[in-house]
DNA sequence: AAAATAAATGTAATATTGACAATTAAAAAT
DNA sequence: ATTTTTAATTGTCAATATTACATTTATTTT
């Protein structure tokens, strides 16, 4: 059986959650969209292979990686069985490097509106969101969409566009300080207003020690996470 | 690549929680203590080749089955290349039919002591430990570990055991009852009291539209979670 | 009839969450 | 120079959820 891994490559662009897709240059289904995927070499194990499909495409490393459930139906490679393990990316969108992905006709998409994809590629974006969701409820994921120095506000706007709610601006602040993560800056970021809002950087530090911690970031978590 | 599943199969025999394991009948390792797997078959997917590898010990179909992250080292099997995804069952133990077992030279474990194991297994089961205790804490897992009927207190031995942890009997019988799953029977159980305690069973209806939701099962949940 | 055992139940203190609006800083317009 | 505009920042109160804690109840055994 061949052994490949997909990646599902999130993005945010200041307003919307984008996935990075690539044009096919191969048979079958060349020239359509599809994740950027690979198969798993003989030295490698797959979060490596992941990571290496992704350093490719993208020109990132070091990248939040995370694993989902095998994509295994028999016929779902119509040329030869193979198996698919498709990994999450959550990628800081401004240090995407076009020049190296020009080779693969790549292009960001908005999460609800992407183009039809090959094989079963939307049911594993639709699982990644899924998942992303779940994930990002209770764990300080999403950061990682985000550049190191980043405003409150930036951050609400993320959450927001990824549950796709609106949230109240003095709750989420204060919920989030209290995690204790953020450091403030002395440094405004005035793209958005005449005022500028204070710029925050993570404490790597506690947030590598905290994030397996779970804390409740969403209000009214009474949704149906899958 | 060959391709693979295991089953980290998971049973509560009302005080501990157990593992069943196999005893290898060929090489290599012949004779060593391991989890039940096999290879995934050209027409199977690969959550139907752990149910089909499940029914096989156990001879218990429609069993709660949940995908782990694949292990994929290259040399994490000496003779041939092998990726191996490992899912977690939970199981009725009392449902466990002995007699179909014996061909594999089954038996059940406690979780903190289980013998050596073969390859990457030991840590496939730790990893399926953390795993449950992650999912357990919100959402009502641990009931397909029990049999049909059971009671409140047999359910609170179950959460204390899995946790590690003693709960307050009156905010944990709270806390279930107002998910509002359980249905109380007309029946007491005295195995364990002289009173006897009541009898509950599952709402299937409501554990099925509910599995997803969110709640947060254990107290001070300030523990790391993996 | 008394003792023993485990089951069932309630309440008050505390912590967290959710709803809600006024003030502030800076730039742009007058 | 003053006013206007825009988005950022901040606080309080009410409701809800969580935690800590002890007595009563049903039944069997002595």
């Amino acid at each position: 059986m061949l052994v490949a891994v997909d990646c599902i490559i999130f993005g945010f662009d200041g307003t919307h959650l984008k996935l990075l897709l690539i044009q096919r240059a191969f048979q079958p289904e060349a020239g359509n969209w599809s994740l950027m995927g690979g198969f798993v070499q003989p030295d490698e194990t797959l979060p490596k292979a992941a990571a290496r499909v992704l350093k490719k495409l993208t020109g990132i490393a070091d990248v939040y990686l995370e694993e989902l459930s095998a994509f295994s139906h028999p016929e779902r490679d119509p040329i030869e069985r193979t198996l698919s393990v498709p990994f999450t990316a959550l990628v800081d969108i401004q240090q995407y490097e076009t020049q190296i992905t020009d080779d693969y006709h790549a292009g960001w998409f908005d999460i609800n509106k992407y183009p039809k994809l090959i094989f079963d590629h939307r049911e594993m974006v639709e699982k990644a969101k899924a998942r992303l969701r779940y994930k990002a409820a209770f764990h300080p994921v999403l950061f990682e969409l985000l550049p190191a120095k980043f405003t409150i506000p930036q951050l609400l706007n993320l959450y927001e566009e990824v549950y796709d709610i609106s949230m109240d601006k003095r709750n989420f602040s204060r919920k989030i300080l209290s995690m204790d993560l953020l450091e403030k800056l002395n440094e405004k970021d005035k793209g958005n207003s005449k005022k500028g809002a204070w710029l925050y950087r993570l404490n790597k530090k506690k947030y590598k020690a905290n994030f397996h911690k779970v804390a409740s970031i969403i209000p009214n978590p009474d949704i149906h996470y899958s």
